[in-house]
RNA sequence: GGUCGCGUGGCCGAGUGGCUUAGGCAACGGUCUGCAAAACCGUGUACAGCGGUUCGAAUCCGCUCGCGACCUCCA
């Protein structure tokens, strides 16, 4: 298959045909979660999107490493003195070791990806695990200059790299316009300028999460941590670096920065954010409050929700929208995201029961082509569902007769559907009846049969009556041709 | 305040100069059914407002209004 992969750079704010630096070989980075509470409906986004680029890069025969860290140091609450981590505060808030909230949350973070479906990546790094490679970082670029050492504490200066080098290439920021604009915050007297930050900071008595350094016993700065990973993992200069919109500023600005620092080159070919997932029109993150776990989606429960949604009606949800728009929140969306999903998914059972016949009237090689087309635009992913729709209805169409499909092009509309679907895609079918027991099973079925049987002595009373006895327990009864189905509401 | 982005039919959500009636959901109509549900088929003609450029703009430019993101940890 050949790449025609164009793929939206933040560097250059522009589509650009996607061109990897080592071919076959593909390196992907993306920010992952700090690990300190239940992954969020917007940890799902990256996830999926990058889940989509792994599978879609994997499809294009490329063979790549995709890289994706898990913050377990905790990220300072502020750049004050006082500033305490993140892992550390919730740990003395439960009482319990800031490894052990660590694991919980990898943990159930772990659970929730693999239940969307999303593909682990090669390599999982934690920060906490590349302490020393962290300093050896910090220490280059203390010797190249480009740092200062007070108190302890290690500050990358953004003033002194700016002469040289264009901080604020990927924000589109200037310089200048941080130096009047910066929030000023308290005790951050330590620091040249505002903007400046943290490669290494001194740990405050009460502070947990230690390491001892040349400076002083404390902890690496927060930005740090991805472009040490990044480039053991993937090496000096690789192809893509993902990760949030919210991310882009100051984070994958201070990455750039600390990378070229060190190294002398720019680390990244393709910089991809997903934009965010809002809820009533504001952005859905922690720091708000205003988030559904995903725990809470895959259950209901949490008041915002009139139901429980299921993962792979999230992923579809994420997939309807192209990843760099904003995505709202809402129940109807996702109620229609569901049974959009199941209409797909039923016409893919309706394409295993087609029967081909002598002459194709359809075209699959046009609705082929414009889905690689989507997809290859930036992965238009609801461009591509559009079409796939477009084949559904060319689906039933073929079933009920009004349309006719060749042995041979059944065959490859069959491949084509499971691929995208199945593969890039990655939704999987979900079965609503799976826990319940084959006895439970057999009761229901015993008492539709009946049900059939009344029917067709005509006695609708008793018909009618099991149906809506059994409609009020929420088992719903579908008529069928020539039988039935049912399905657990 | 600075920088960036958005505003599409009842809802979600694509599209970026001239046929896309995008697509999904909902609604309505039909087929099917003992009735219903489900399923399938069909229908609706939107682009914040004002002005400009153009033979022609939802799409380009300007202004106005509204909303959001980043600038502080965040996916």
């Amino acid at each position: 298959m050949k790449n025609n992969l164009s793929i939206y750079n933040t560097l250059t704010r522009k589509k650009e045909k996607f061109e990897p630096i080592n071919p076959p070989f593909v390196g992907m980075y993306v920010c992952g979660p700090t690990v300190y509470g239940d992954a969020h409906l917007g940890h799902a986004r990256p996830a999926i999107t990058f889940d989509l680029l792994f599978r879609y890069l994997k499809y294009l025969e490329y063979k790549v490493r995709y890289v994706r860290n898990i913050t377990d140091v905790g990220h300072l609450v502020n750049d004050a003195d006082e500033g305490e981590d993140k892992i550390a505060k919730k740990a003395k808030l439960e009482h319990i070791e800031p490894m052990e909230i660590v694991q919980k949350y990898t943990n159930s973070y772990h659970r929730n990806m693999t239940q969307l479906n999303a593909l682990p990546p090669s390599i999982e790094p934690h920060a906490s695990a590349h302490i020393i490679e962290q300093e050896a970082m910090a220490k280059k670029i203390l010797k190249n200059g480009f740092a200062y050492e007070v108190n302890g504490s290690l500050y990358f200066d953004v003033e002194k790299y700016s002469k040289t080098n264009n901080y604020g290439k990927l924000s589109g920021r200037k310089i200048e316009d941080l130096q009047t604009n910066t929030r000023e915050l308290a005790g951050q007297s330590e620091k040249k300028n505002p903007f400046d930050f943290a490669l290494w900071k001194k740990a405050d008595p009460e502070h947990i999460m230690r390491w001892p350094s040349e400076w002083s016993e404390g902890f690496p700065g927060w930005h740090l941590e991805c472009s040490v990973m990044s480039t053991k993992y993937l090496g000096n200069k690789f192809d893509i670096h993902g990760g949030g919109l919210d991310l882009q500023f100051p984070h994958h600005e201070c990455e750039i920065a600390q990378s070229k620092a060190a190294n002398g080159e720019d680390s990244v070919k393709y910089w991809m954010h997903n934009n965010l997932i809002t809820i009533e029109g504001q952005k859905m993150s922690k720091s708000l409050g205003n988030f559904i776990t995903l725990d809470e989606m895959f259950s209901g429960k949490n008041d915002l929700l009139e139901q429980a949604y299921s993962p792979m009606t999230v992923r579809f949800f994420i997939l309807q929208a192209h990843y760099r728009s904003t995505l709202d929140f809402s129940n109807k969306a996702l109620q229609a995201s569901e049974k959009g999903m199941q209409r797909l998914m039923k016409g893919l059972e309706t394409l295993k029961k087609i029967k081909p016949s002598g002459e194709t009237s359809v075209d699959i090689k046009a609705l082929k082509e414009k889905s690689f087309k989507a997809l290859n635009d930036d992965l238009n992913t609801p461009i591509l569902i559009a079409h796939l729709f477009d084949g559904i209805k060319m689906i039933n169409q073929i079933q009920s007769g009004d349309e006719t499909i060749n042995k041979e092009d059944l065959e490859s509309l069959t491949s084509f559907y499971n691929l995208v679907v199945f593969d890039i895609l990655g939704l999987k079918p979900e079965n609503k009846t799976e826990n319940s027991d084959t006895k439970f099973e057999e009761a229901i079925n015993l008492l539709l049969n009946i049900r059939l049987e009344a029917k067709k002595n005509k006695d609708f009373a008793t018909s009618d009556k099991i149906r809506d006895e059994l409609n009020k327990i929420g088992i719903i009864v579908k008529d069928k041709k020539d039988g039935y189905e049912w399905e657990m509401k």
